[in-house]
DNA sequence: CAACAAGCTGGAGTGCACTCAAGGTCAAGC
DNA sequence: GCTTGACCTTGAGTGCACTCCAGCTTGTTG
């Protein structure tokens, strides 16, 4: 069993994403040519794997399928598009840091709200 | 024109949540009893607006409608209720650190990708 | 007074990201 | 040989949080 690839139920068990959702990207077109086993089953990669934790975590941070799907074009178009990757990357970047700045803030916010509730157990 | 109250406009305005979702709050009771001028219209108090901007941190923050107005509710029932709306605000405090937490491992992942991309402009 | 802006209501429509359903294939185990 | 389970495809359905629309009233302005 030193198999390297992965079934759809351990790939949504490893990342938490679930199996139609695992679909729906690929029909997306945020997942490109999953291998197949010879009965048309998907068997995921090593690569896959690290890729769909990517996309997990860009989702989890706002960015859109559809500016993902663009992002994915990019890459497949080749080198000359690395400048454009690389500044969507730095935009999302910075889109997180102010995700960041308004949880902090929103904490303040609930802490303040808390002492009004102080005295109670 | 030493006028305490903010038209809905004003509203807007000031917390950045738009006309038809002031509205669409306070049809989901999230707002109760805002007061009328007599002609109809809507006349937001100081105290609405303090409350808008903690629905507006709260709902940007991920609560969302149901909970918030299960928490208006509980403030309607009195002060009996305090424990439990404590214990709300208490766990959307855990969420808004996890939240948090998942953020800044998202800057991570896009710093190492970012570095994949370290040689161009 | 005409016309425009601001607001009102009830109800329908939208966009996004999944999520589910129906009907089928295929391999393994009893 | 039949059932079970994992997976397949296509296409429809769902839930959430708005957002828009039609048709109305009211107040202001040139």
């Amino acid at each position: 069993m030193t198999n390297t690839t992965l079934t759809p139920a351990q790939m949504a068990e490893r990342t938490g994403v679930s199996l139609d959702t695992l679909r729906y990207y690929e029909r997306e077109g945020l997942l490109d040519d999953v291998t197949r086993a010879d009965n048309g089953h998907r068997r995921y990669s090593e690569d896959d794997a690290l890729w769909i934790e990517v996309l997990r975590c860009l989702r989890a941070t706002g960015m859109t399928i559809e500016q993902l799907r663009h992002y994915c074009e990019l890459g497949a178009q080749g080198d000359t598009t690395k400048p454009e990757r690389r500044q969507i990357l730095l935009d999302h970047r910075r889109l997180i840091e102010r995700q960041i700045e308004e949880r902090q803030e929103a904490l303040r916010l609930v802490d303040h709200k808390l002492e009004h509730y102080r005295e109670i157990t």
